[in-house]
RNA sequence: GGGCGAUUAGCUCAGCUGGUCAGAGCGCCUGCCUUACACGCAGGGGGUCGGAGGUUCGAAUCCUCCAUCGCCCA
């Protein structure tokens, strides 16, 4: 069947009509298939699944545009791709989306109701994710898509979980941790964000019983009432003094709290002295555990004050702060106030002021094996190299083990019930994965008393721990079945420098406690897309750049790839729409191009014997190769960026601006005794413009789809560009004598060029006569490629002299102008 | 306070294993409708490569300090 797809010799350059006939072949030729069956060595990309709850953004093309132009190559290289793409439709995110959408709540609703909702949901955008992403000309293999909701995703995370389980790494136990009141639920380290919020730091007076008194500063009075104790450093001053006394809690009805000495108070900071309360930041939880204080919970699940907080009770947080240092200045216990702003650990999601709660929850181990996991990231390779370090002092931070349980309805739920007869725990069985708890008892009785009666764990997941087990999705980890799957580790994980921290340590993680071994073997991190005024682009700052669709729609997709391929890895750009024509003026060049080289093309046989090339001939192919080469090397180190603009200016320098216009002449000659040089011009066109397509098709695929289709794919019998081999050409030598005629004829070119720019005389007019003068190293070349610069240089008769040494430009006399 | 990154033409950015590296695109100026391309072609102006020291025969490129911005972490 003949393609449909648009060539440059029936018609100018229209994405719009290129761009989804050049989709509608891949998808009919499956060009983007992993074979299972294929012996070739395997590259696997471990690819984000985006969140469906968030919009489509000019960040996603940036980042996955990237990667997939290294899928491209490495398709083109032979590998044997194996692309898959995910969405994230799991947990709090969805749930926010499903509510807003449908205006309900989830804890309003029956579970199995709300999730159904959830899912139509998730459906929904990922439809419209995928539809973008083949707009895009994303070459994932479609059919190896996954939703990390979808019954295969929570049977592998279900089942990463039971096998940590089983390897000890997951403990349940009551105690403080990350809580979020907005989203009433439990959070891990990684969720939180810190921002610099305005407070008051307030010194407060404590009476001693027994008569004295002393000032701690504090910027959480509303906490008083779960004050436990009082520290102060042992070098203070007043230490003999006070420490072993007890204190009165201000307004705590005599409430006694002991005042303790420990290092970790800071002696400059306020008085010196601090109250410890359950809990208000991290040192009190250390001091809790250390000191074996008691437990006084102030602030309820829900953000309210407890009981304890007597006249406050009910009342959330910041007003109960408000409230309380009122009835505090009134009884006279205020000594000083200062406005100062310190940054406050905030839930990233809702950016609600995260509280320490004493809750009972679900931990994996981490703490305890820092050091492995440092060492794990040390064997990936990252891309650009500094982003490993982010990792590593990530992982070296790290004070908390990761609390995976989330008290949601929406999520992938633990395998898990307790025993009511001895509250023991039960695992689900492999072959029932996936499993709802909340819908289903376990099999078999309670392995600790033969009890029957068990409460299922109403738990979900963090995210995270679905997220993380992506390698073992794609590789259908502990699945039987026959679909594809790839082994581990996969070659590849490109992500966003943002979620080091979290999607690439937790897999990390994960793969070191599931296999000992590393998820994938490199890691490329792109940069973000800031708005112009190269601020982060928020929703709420408005300052997003235009839709992806609308850019698209406007630009063509390949222009729009090709500004993501200009970019380096880890580096931030400011977005200007205005930039996005340069790829455009790419395609519309190369399309132009395609037009002349396959004009003259239509009459070329290239398996005839090959015609006496001239020097210019060899010196382009040379220049093609050295290119090659270098673009090669380039891609290898995931430098897309760089290998692309070496492959734009072999196509603009060297083709367009040097070699064709030499050559237009020779093409254009149809008498027998140009015949030879006619087909040396179009067997050097064919090589060098066939190797310009492949090189150019991981960047701007649909376009250079466009003009394979229109010549090479049949004469090569190549179905698409995008399954053509990447040219292997082996690097010249510098010195080659093709090189230097190339570049005596460049040299010599450029001095007609100027002169006729400088007399305003138009290249259609030929000029009689002029001599050259040529720098030594072109004259010495000069003989070899006269007649190329004179032909592109319309100079009838040209001649030229040596210059002096050391003379770098060439300069041109005009012996014999043209006629006015 | 610690770590990392950035600071190069009006704008967005390359170059940074030290010596044709002072570049690209857009914008600007001057010509040119030349039979692939006016969504173009040719030519040109424009930067003491954030600042100060240092290493070197030689530094945008390496070292030190400083300044500004951003990110991450306290």
């Amino acid at each position: 069947m003949a393609t449909s797809i648009p060539s440059p010799l029936t018609g100018p350059y229209d994405p719009k009509a290129v761009e989804p006939a050049a989709q509608a072949l891949w998808e009919r030729e499956r060009c983007h298939a992993f074979d299972p069956a294929s012996a070739a060595p395997v590259f696997s990309v471990d690819t984000p699944p985006p969140t469906v709850s968030g919009s489509l953004h000019i960040g996603h093309v940036f980042s996955y545009t990237q990667a997939e132009c290294i899928a491209r190559y490495k398709r083109m290289r032979g590998f044997n791709v194996f692309y898959p793409f995910g969405f994230d439709g799991n947990g709090l995110p969805t749930e926010r989306l499903a509510e807003g959408e449908h205006g309900v709540r989830g804890k309003d609703m029956p579970r199995p109701a709300f999730v159904k909702l959830c899912l139509e949901t998730s459906r929904k955008y990922e439809a419209e994710f995928e539809r973008f992403m083949r707009s895009l000309g994303i070459s994932a293999d479609w059919s190896l898509a996954y939703s990390t909701i979808d019954d295969r995703c929570v049977r592998v995370s279900q089942r990463g979980f039971l096998d940590l389980w089983r390897k000890g790494e997951v403990y349940r136990k009551e105690s403080p941790s990350f809580w979020c009141t907005q989203c009433g639920t439990a959070l891990a380290q990684a969720d939180l964000e810190f921002k610099d919020k305005a407070s008051q730091f307030t010194t407060v007076r404590f009476d001693l019983v027994g008569g004295g008194a002393f000032e701690i500063a504090t910027t959480r009075p509303e906490l008083m009432p779960a004050c436990v104790a009082v520290f102060l450093h042992p070098s203070h001053p007043r230490a003999g003094e006070l420490v072993g006394r007890r204190a009165l809690v201000p307004l705590q009805g005599g409430h006694e709290v002991p005042v303790l000495a420990d290092e970790k108070v800071d002696p400059e900071k306020g008085t010196g002295i601090v109250m410890c309360c359950t809990f208000g930041d991290k040192t009190d939880v250390e001091w809790f555990k250390k000191h074996g204080l008691p437990l006084r919970s102030a602030i309820a699940r829900d953000g309210t004050m407890t009981e304890l907080a007597g006249p406050e009770k009910g009342l959330h947080v910041n007003k109960a702060r408000r409230a309380f240092l009122e009835r505090l200045t009134a009884a006279g216990h205020v000594v000083a106030t200062k406005d100062i702003v310190h940054p406050v650990a905030v839930h990233e999601r809702c950016k609600t002021d995260v509280q320490f709660l004493a809750t009972k929850q679900v931990y994996v181990r981490l703490l305890d094996k820092k050091a492995e996991l440092v060492a794990q990231g040390e064997k990936v390779r990252w891309f650009p190299e500094y982003m490993g370090r982010r990792y590593r002092d990530w992982v070296e931070n790290l004070e908390w083990d990761w609390g995976i349980s989330r008290q949601r309805h929406y999520g992938v739920p633990f395998p898990l019930w307790y025993c009511k007869g001895c509250g023991a725990e039960k695992l689900a069985r492999d072959e029932d994965l996936p499993v709802d708890p909340t819908a289903r008892a376990p099999h078999g009785a309670c392995d600790g008393c033969g009890g029957t009666d068990f409460e299922p764990e109403r738990d979900v997941m963090d995210t995270w721990a679905t997220s993380s087990e992506t390698p073992q999705i794609n590789a259908r980890w502990g699945e039987g079945g026959t679909a594809p799957r790839t082994p581990l580790p996969m070659t590849v994980r490109p992500q966003a420098h943002e979620i080091i921290r979290t999607w690439a340590f937790y897999t990390i993680a994960k793969s070191w406690m599931h296999h000992r071994q590393v998820p994938w073997a490199d890691a490329m991190i792109s940069g973000w897309v800031l708005a112009p005024d190269r601020e982060k682009i928020s929703k709420s700052k408005g300052n997003a750049p235009t839709d992806p669709r609308v850019l698209i729609d406007k630009h063509g997709a390949d222009a729009v790839r090709y500004w993501a391929l200009s970019a380096k890895l880890g580096t931030d750009y400011a977005f200007n729409e205005e930039d996005l024509a340069s790829g455009r003026g790419l395609c519309v060049k190369l399309w132009n191009a395609g037009k002349l080289v396959l004009t003259h093309l239509a009459d070329f046989d290239p398996t005839a014997p090959r015609a006496p090339e001239r020097p210019v001939d060899r010196g382009m192919r040379l220049r093609y190769a050295r290119a090659a080469a270098e673009a090669t090397e380039l891609l290898d180190a995931y430098e897309f960026g760089l290998a692309k603009k070496r492959v734009e200016e072999l196509f603009r320098g060297d083709l367009c601006d040097l070699w064709l216009e030499m050559a237009k002449d020779r093409f254009y000659d149809r008498t027998p005794e140009g015949a030879g040089s006619r087909r040396a011009a179009q067997a050097t066109a064919y090589e060098v413009f066939h190797g310009i397509l492949r090189l150019l098709a991981p960047f701007v695929p649909h376009t250079a789809e466009a003009l394979y289709q229109a010549h090479f794919g049949a004469a090569e019998r190549t179905a698409s560009v995008t399954r053509a081999a990447w040219p292997t050409e082996s690097r010249p030598a510098d010195d080659d004598p093709g090189l230097k005629a190339f570049d005596a004829a460049a040299t010599a070119l450029s001095a007609v060029r100027r002169w006729r720019s400088e007399h305003k005389v138009s290249p259609a007019k030929a000029i009689p006569r002029a001599r050259l003068t040529l720098p030594p190293a072109a004259h010495a070349e000069f003989a070899a490629v006269a007649a190329d610069v004179a032909s592109a240089g319309k100079v009838v008769a040209l001649e030229a002299v040596c210059g002096p040494e050391g003379a770098e430009a060439a300069t041109i006399e005009v012996l014999e102008p043209p006629a006015a």
